[in-house]
DNA sequence: GATGAATGAGGATTCATTCAT
DNA sequence: TATGAATGAATCCTCATTCAT
């Protein structure tokens, strides 16, 4: 069972379950709540997951897929409507996509992705080692685009960790990020591309 | 009480719950684990602490001291040692020794720092009043090193996302970072600046 | 509603739950597991029968029948095919029949005689009043073969404990017999008449 | 742990389950109403048994052990008391005591050997293996007196069916024996080894 | 300080049963 | 007849906390 064959019901179930999990953890949030939010008993929810631990499953699921999904629409999109550019100016796009599409589904959807990079540590063997290749995939994008952008010399240093750096960094936004502020994720995005590149 | 006034037992103590709630996570570390590992039983755990909430308030406490203990005395070693050098340079070493010192409570010392960085939202309202102060001392160290740092051009950017990202980029490699890996803390330290830098 | 009434399909639905009520016993064997068996929901099960006690009822209706049925047909072909024989000698064949019988519907058969003896306790007082005739009917015909063997000398007892002993030792072999082992059924039998019986 | 180490307030724990357990059946017995004749909550009884399996555990081991000592101390018994007598007669004074033992502790004691006979199959595997060779132990007792019995001509069969045979008629008493009856256990016994035994 | 026993509120999960479709 | 979703009461078990000894 995987997020695209989910019935309609259990979709708006997996995505009530992501927003408890951010607001409360995973440990905190107890079938009971899950259920009181969904509007069924907690006995009902067994109807739809075999146990908690397959709705975290479910929750991350979602959460890689969408940040895969909107990743790769953010890329298409670069190489649809791009005019001829410098590599440099190349390179700088990508990372730019692929640092907004993240705080897309971090900041703005807010929800199935934060559970999928915080609460990973919770899912049991099985459950990793069926997500692990999402996460494998999505990782992959990082490393290509940084690579490339170290290749023409907008950045400068070791890739892999400064694809640790930049996901850290964006990752980290969930603690303090608060979408009233005054800055919004794609200004972030900018910020960040920003201070880690070189100019031309 | 505070880490000044501690016994060395409760030392201990509060060293191992760190340990335990870095493992586990708060909320799965249970009052029985932590006895059983200091080695009594757990109600005699409540001769030590008045709740659990105390020994993760202790623990985030001790965390905050030492960070910012550590964080000063790399600081002062800077000031003591050295030679004279450009204001670039200078604003540089006092960067690296900020990131030194975190990555040395966070990955090296390993516990304390890290409670104090992923449950702190498990504190409740009361012990947390009773702990930002500590934060915002040892954020202020940043801030000042950060904007000295912009103002001498060797960071480009808002001096407050400047210091979210390159936090968030510390903070998370506890998620990656493998002490037998093949790159020391240190290394990491200087890695994150090099990238950030814009050469004199 | 009883066994001669019932729809061929019925009649299925009680001999899959007669195996499951042997295999895991009836508390243990859940109204979801006897519908996966019978292939279809738990839901439409209540279609077939109004609660989980009518499904025991009916198994144990059905066992107690079947072991009537087939006690009396054993009685029937011995009266049929019988050369004259001494008292003692026809004393003996008819408990020899009992036991074949018996044992016929225990291993063989191997369900729902089974479940009417050791789930016996589980029905509800309705059902268990409904069905103590058919008990009492079959331990007449043990009642009337004991009397008739101890009179003619080939048992020697109380002629009441003796058909305790008998049944208990008979029933008992379910929880040790294995048919793959080297004895039949039948011998089984013949071992215990002989282990009772005098010889003339 | 085992009976001879248990605590007395886990012995008498150990004795109100068993009771519990054969009244209602391991699986309808719930912690609550073990807690409940125990006089504390059902919370407590986890202070003294890892889980329900480990009381059943405690109470089937309690009941191998008290059958295995009663009957050594019946065939001790013997062996100290008896005059000299005819090896026919000491073979059926020794299938006599552990007839008597058995029901001793079956029908008079009444509770823990019944739950090991009547919920062995509720064991898990791991428990299974800790008892079995209690189960063996009294088994020997058996098998050795009634081999002792056929060889002097004592019963007449198989030997290993004989015991089967035996222990079934005894076991299976439990469901029709009353207590306020006209027949006491040791007449019981008396009655099953004079049915079987033939005279000298 | 330390302990063992107890508590009580709450944890996830199970399950017979109901019922609209 | 059949089903899928739901129910609600009950299940075993966990855990922070208390307290007499």
């Amino acid at each position: 069972m995987n997020v695209a064959t989910a019935s309609p019901r259990r979709k708006e179930l997996v995505r009530i379950a992501a927003r408890l999990f951010v607001e409360e953890g995973f440990d905190r949030t107890t079938v009971r709540m899950l259920a009181q939010e969904m509007g069924i008993k907690s006995g009902s929810l067994f109807h739809h997951f075999a146990d908690k631990q397959e709705i975290l499953c479910a929750v991350i699921e979602e959460g890689m897929f969408s940040a895969l999904a909107i990743a790769r629409e953010h890329l298409a999109r670069l190489e649809a409507g791009s005019a001829p550019a410098s590599r440099h100016q190349q390179a700088r796009e990508r990372l730019l996509a692929l640092a907004r599409a993240h705080l897309e589904t971090l900041l703005t959807d807010r929800n199935a992705h934060v559970v999928a990079l915080y609460e990973w540590r919770r899912l049991e063997q099985a459950s990793r080692e069926h997500l692990v290749h999402l996460r494998d995939e999505y990782e992959a994008l990082w490393r290509d685009a940084i690579e490339v952008a170290v290749a023409a010399g907008l950045l400068k240093g070791d890739a892999l960790l400064l694809r640790q750096f930049m996901l850290g960094a964006l990752n980290w936004s969930v603690r303090w990020y608060r979408p009233e502020g005054e800055r919004s994720p794609d200004e972030l995005a900018e910020a960040l591309v920003d201070s880690l590149c070189r100019l031309p």
